[in-house]
DNA sequence: CTGAGATGTTGTCAATGGTAAGATTCTGGC
DNA sequence: GCCAGAATCTTACCATTGACAACATCTCAG
């Protein structure tokens, strides 16, 4: 095991890992402890700075993996105006913490490179898969649709049991729109 | 002045100003430091835990002013379903500290009565605002666009300047929307 | 093998949220 | 008018936090 050396090895990966288990049952970014995610990660409270120069650092990071996740799903999603939004949907339920970071600007830098490249392919990917429907108006109905369903189910605005897929709930509410 | 009295007369709407302000020029929900809306409010930090009981407490008064604000905005906007989703959105631009806290329900306790309450005329508000569409799922649609709308506004991800009316770049979105 | 740089740790500091104990003011009954 | 009790606000203290600096350990090119 890497427990042994001095070097953890991965941090990064560790730090990413633990950062998001923190804010999914530790309750959203504002109950961040960079303190707890060293305990969870098993480091020093002040491993992180290294590597991300503090705590906006660390979240920017986590925006960046949450903007690839993103863009790996729309992709896989193909071309569907109804399935993109329903992948769009279900990365948000999958992913909370990444999602409610990627979309809280005030959390961190967003001229951070690596976020910012990671948020130009997800826009990317999000713009070929409404690319049947060239209107700009409809992109930015289609994205506020999906968005809006994505956060209100994340914020518990729309009642749902635990198991419940939220990607079958917004199917029919997508289709809602009306596409030219 | 209330300055001169040991008793401030009308903390409780100082500090909500004060929450508010702290929050609009602080950079959200999770900057916010009670010790800084204190000196804001002119009072000591432990002040409000009295009025409160703490930061989820005030939190909570802030979500329950919003939903209240939430609710005439709806009320005054009739029940055109355009113009609803209009006020919706402006609302969200006009409130965005408001609008933030209402819907991270991680920061406070939702079973607070006055925030349950709010909640509740705010919830009624837009059903009623939305009766002409009678259809549940056509609700969840509307609500989902607005809300998807004005968390993009509010979060930089709708490019804009600071002059410019959310209500008025929302309403050819809306538009797009199949009301039966 | 060696020293320079990368990676982690320990120690310290100011700031924060919560709580307890005390000070001040208000209120209602006489 | 007056005073006891309640409401309101302050001061004092504590554990925790994020940032930073100084130090320890490891890695790797030459």
């Amino acid at each position: 095991m890497t427990d042994r050396n001095y070097h953890h090895g991965d941090l990064r990966r560790a730090a990413l890992t633990a950062t998001v288990e923190a804010l999914e049952d530790g309750g959203g970014p504002a109950a961040l402890s960079m303190r707890d995610v060293a305990r969870r990660a098993g480091v020093s409270h002040a491993a992180f700075s290294h590597h991300f120069g503090g705590k906006r650092g660390l979240l920017a990071a986590v925006a960046a993996e949450g903007y690839d996740l993103l863009a790996d799903a729309l992709s896989a999603a193909g071309d569907d105006l109804i399935e993109a939004g329903v992948a769009y949907v279900r990365f948000a339920a999958g992913h909370p913490a990444h999602f409610e970071v990627m979309f809280s600007p005030e959390l961190y830098d967003r001229d951070v490179p690596e976020a910012a490249a990671a948020g130009w392919r997800a826009r990317r990917a999000l713009t070929e898969a409404l690319s049947a429907s060239a209107n700009e108006t409809t992109e930015l109905a289609a994205w506020s649709m999906v968005h809006g369903f994505a956060s209100l189910w994340l914020s518990g605005s729309i009642p749902h049991g635990p198991a419940d897929d939220a990607g079958d709930f917004a199917r029919p509410v997508i289709r809602l729109l009306a596409v030219p």
